[in-house]
DNA sequence: ACTCGGATTCTCT
DNA sequence: GAGAATCCGAGTA
């Protein structure tokens, strides 16, 4: 496990400030109760803003209010909030802000970094499927990983205990994009989708126009 | 109680 | 580029 885990200060932040911070963080799961660790680097992910704000977000789960299923968000930051869609997929989200308010992080995109023949078995790819089949994607990377609502929905990842954590190895990103998030009806425009410029496992998107962003201004 | 549709991915054209 | 697969959360068609 190379690396530091994020302090939870890191996540008590407006989701919009927190998430392009993560770029280039790791995601790291231990393989089904195994010793084995798969990691990742983070190289996309999208904001989704809590109620609270004005105007609030009607893409974000957390719109209406707490209900069964997104009761993690409105709990305290640094937590895993995964859920199902389209009955066949996982997306892997973290908590940010201070308990009772629900902004939080989509991880849409990772660079693999350990346990990638794992990895490829989860997604049943050949063992030398290339990185961007593996984990480009939200449901890819949550399938990649094995993520799933029953086992990882509401886990702390910033305890050292904990068999999903967020790392920093003290990698720097480079320079990120800003564009609309992807796949949403509401708040089409938002500019709330943070990826690594040229990196090859960021996800292919239809067309959203991408904006370049400073890097200085990502990391304070 | 019932229905609508989704923060997706894969396959086929 | 289009359509299917396939479940369940949330609003109420």
């Amino acid at each position: 496990m190379p690396g530091q885990l994020l302090e939870r200060a890191f996540f008590l932040a407006p989701p919009e400030q927190v998430a392009p911070r993560l770029l280039g963080k790791v995601l790291a799961c231990r393989a089904g109760g195994s010793a084995q660790w798969l990691a990742g680097r983070i190289v996309e992910v999208e904001a989704y803003l809590g109620p609270h704000n004005s105007p609030p977000d009607p893409a974000a789960h957390a719109y209406r209010g707490p209900t069964a299923r997104n009761r993690v968000l409105f709990g305290p930051a640094g937590h895993a909030y995964v859920y199902s869609i389209y009955g066949r997929h996982f997306c892997m989200n973290i908590s940010c802000e201070a308990e009772g308010r629900a902004g939080c992080v989509l991880l849409r995109a990772l660079e693999p970094m350990a346990g990638m023949e794992q990895m490829a078995r989860n997604r049943n790819l050949a063992a030398g499927a290339a990185a961007a089949q593996l984990t480009s994607g939200p449901g890819r990377l949550c399938q990649a990983l094995g993520l799933t609502r029953e086992a990882h929905n509401g886990l702390d990842l910033l305890e050292a205990a904990s068999p999903l954590q967020v790392r920093d190895d003290g990698w720097t990103a480079g320079d990120a994009l800003v564009t609309p998030r992807i796949g949403i009806k509401k708040a089409v425009d938002w500019p709330l989708r943070f990826a690594l410029a040229g990196n090859p496992c960021v996800s292919k998107t239809k067309n959203p126009r991408e904006t370049a962003l400073d890097a200085k201004r990502r990391s304070r």
